[in-house]
DNA sequence: TTGTAAGCGTTATCAT
DNA sequence: ATGATAACGCTTACAA
C-alpha cells in the first residue's frame, strides 16, 4: 500500500502539500501540483479513506438503514437514496434492521461508529423514545416513513392512514360493501395506520367492520395467501379485499385463481405501494402509490443541504398517497 | 464523543487495558475488566470503528459491489450475502456499479480505500484484464457470477450457456419449433452465454436461427415489451419466446395480453432467474432457476473461511441452472 | 506557496 | 496482568 508519505518523497514535497493537492481546496502552485499528481500516478496511490475520515472527521459516507435489503419496496428506496447521493460524490453504507429492535439499534450504532456524516433510517421496531434519544447524537439523522412529533424536521413520512382510507373508499365507490382487509403486522406503524384508514372508510359509510374479515399477515405474498384462506374458511361473504401492500395482493390473486375465482369479477383486489411488478400482475393491480423513491431522494437532499451545505430547492416532509387505477377492481354499481 | 481515553481515566487504568477488554483476547483480571466495563457503560462509550480499523488494519467489513441496488435479482443476492456475514458479526458495505465500467472501477476502489477486509463483486462492464489486475491487490476478492480462468478459485459462476440451452430445449421438447428469443444486453457475459445456449439448442435440433426472431433488450420489463413488439411487426411466425430473464418474460406477458394473445395457448414463454414474482405471474412462469442466493452465500462463506479463518464445510465454485416447471408453456406435442 | 508538527481514536509492541 | 509509547495514514493549524 502506498501512502501519502511515499508520494511526498517521490515528488520532493512535504506531506502537507500532497494532502493539499488531494483536497483541492488550498492553493498549490501548478508546478508542484503536477509533480505530486505525477508521483501519485506513478505509485498508483490510492487514498486511505479510513485515515482520511479519522483525521478530518468527515467520511463522505451516509449510512442507510432499511428493514430488508431485498424486496421491491426497499429496493426502490435504497436505489433512490444511492442515486441522489452518488451524484453528489457521496457514498452510501447500507445495513439492515430486519424489523428487529436489537438489530435496528445495532445497525444505527454501527453507522454512527463507522463515522457516517449522516444517517437515513427506516426503523420499525424501535420506540419513539429511542429515536428521540439517538437523534441527539452528533450524527445528523433523517427518519424515513416515520413520524415523531418532537422530531418533525427530521422525519419524512407518508400519510398511511389516508392511504388505507383511500383504498377502502375506492372499493366502496365501486359498489363493494363486504370488504375484507389483510392488514400488515400490527407491530409496524405503517400497517396500523393503513388499517385505521380502512376502518374509518368503512365507518364513514356505515359499513360493519367484521373482525372475521380482517387478517393480520406479513407484508409478503404468503400473508395474502393465508389471509384469503382464512376468509374463505370463515364462510363470510366478501366481494373485495383491501391489502396492506402489493405483495400481499399478489399472494391473494395467486391463491384466488388457484381456487377457481375469476379476477376481478369474483373478487376485487387493491394493493398498496405500487411497486414495479404491480403493473405486471394479471389483472393489472389497482393500488395506492407510495412515493418511497421520492421520499428517499428527499432524505438525501435534506442531508446534502444540511450536512454538505449544498443548495437544494424544495424540501418536503409530508407525502400523500394517491390512487393508481388499473384493472383489479370490478365495478358493482 | 467519548473515547477510550476518558474510559481509562474513569476506570483508573491505562489506555491499553481498555483496549484489551474491548477486544476480549488478552487476559485481563476480572476485577479490572468490570471496572472498565462499568466506566464504558457510565460514559455511554461507543468504539470508533474508523480508528480501530486504521490501527488494526481490520475493519470487520466486507464490501459488496452489485450492478443495481434495486431489482429482485440483486435483492436476493445482497440479502444472502448480508445474512451470512451478519450472522458471523461482519458488516457489509454495499455499493453499485450500474453496469458501467468507470462506476464499477470506482466502486471497487472505494471498497478497497474503505479498508474492507474483503470484497464480493458482481461486475459486468469491466474487462478480464482489469479483474486480473485488481485481484492482485491486498484486499481479497470474490467475483460472483463471473468466470475468469486464471482466477478460478476467486470466481463463483453459473453455467449460463447451459441455462440458455435448457430453456430453449424445454420449448423444443414441448413441440415448439418457431422460437423467438429476447436476449439480454450483449455487453454482459451472462446474456451472451444464454443466447449462445439458445442457438446451440436450436442447432442441435436442426431448427433455423432467424435473426428477425432475436431481439437484444434490457434485462427489464421494457425489454420484453419492445422485443415482442418487434417480433409481431416482423410478421414471422413464432409460438414461443425464450427470455433472458424473468423481468423480460413479465414484459412479454403483459404486452401479449394487451394485444389479445391468450397465454400460454397463443404464446409460450420461459424466463430465467426464478425471482420471487415469477410464481405470481399469470400464468405462473416456467423459468430457469438461478441460484443467486446460494452463490452469494457461498461467496460469503469463502471469505469467512479465507479471511476470518472460520471453518466452513463444502465450498463450491460452479453452479448449474435447473428447470422450474410451471404453467407458461403450452404443450404442442 | 510550502513545510513542520500536533493531533484523530485505536491497536500493538515492549517493558515492567 | 498492566502500563508507556510508538505506530496507523491523513488533516490542519501555525510557521516560514
Amino acid at each position: 500500500m502506498t501512502t501519502i508519505y511515499q508520494v511526498s518523497e517521490l515528488a520532493k514535497v512535504s506531506l502537507a502539500t500532497v494532502s493539499r493537492v488531494m483536497n483541492g481546496n488550498s492553493r498549490v502552485s501548478d508546478k508542484t501540483r503536477e509533480k505530486v499528481l505525477a508521483a501519485m500516478k506513478e505509485l498508483g496511490y490510492r487514498p486511505n479513506l479510513t485515515a482520511q475520515s479519522l483525521a478530518s472527521n468527515r467520511s463522505n459516507c451516509v449510512g442507510l438503514l432499511v428493514s430488508e435489503i431485498h424486496g421491491p419496496f426497499f429496493g426502490q428506496m435504497m436505489s433512490a437514496v444511492e442515486t441522489e447521493l452518488r451524484a453528489a460524490g457521496k457514498h452510501v453504507i447500507i445495513t439492515a434492521g430486519h424489523s428487529d429492535e436489537e438489530k435496528e439499534k445495532d445497525g444505527i450504532e454501527f453507522l454512527i461508529s463507522r463515522n457516517c456524516d449522516a444517517i437515513i433510517a427506516h426503523v420499525e421496531a424501535v420506540s419513539d423514545e429511542y429515536i428521540e434519544g439517538i437523534a441527539k447524537e452528533k450524527t445528523p439523522m433523517i427518519f424515513i416513513s416515520r413520524y415523531v412529533a418532537s422530531l418533525a424536521d427530521k422525519c419524512i413520512s407518508l400519510n398511511n392512514e389516508y392511504g388505507g382510507y383511500l383504498a377502502t373508499s375506492t372499493m366502496i365507490k365501486h359498489g363493494h360493501k363486504e370488504i375484507a382487509c389483510i392488514a400488515g403486522p400490527q407491530s409496524k406503524a405503517d400497517a396500523v395506520a393503513r388499517l385505521a384508514g380502512h376502518k374509518r372508510a368503512m365507518a364513514e359509510h356505515n359499513l360493519p367492520i367484521k373482525e372475521s374479515l380482517i387478517y393480520e399477515g406479513e407484508f409478503k405474498e404468503i400473508g395474502g395467501v393465508l389471509g384469503l384462506e382464512k376468509f374463505i374458511k370463515s364462510n363470510d361473504n366478501f366481494t373485495a379485499i383491501v391489502c396492506a401492500n402489493d405483495e400481499i395482493a399478489s399472494g391473494v390473486m395467486t391463491y384466488a385463481r388457484e381456487h377457481g375465482l375469476h379476477l376481478p369479477d369474483d373478487l376485487s383486489v387493491i394493493g398498496f405501494d405500487n411497486v414495479v411488478f404491480a403493473s405486471h400482475l394479471y389483472p393489472k393491480l389497482t393500488t395506492i402509490e407510495n412515493p418511497v423513491d421520492q421520499m428517499g431522494q428527499m432524505a438525501a437532499k435534506i442531508i446534502l443541504r444540511d450536512v454538505y451545505k449544498q443548495q437544494q430547492d424544495e424540501i418536503q416532509h409530508f407525502y400523500s398517497p394517491t390512487l393508481i387505477n388499473r384493472d383489479s377492481i370490478a365495478d358493482l354499481t
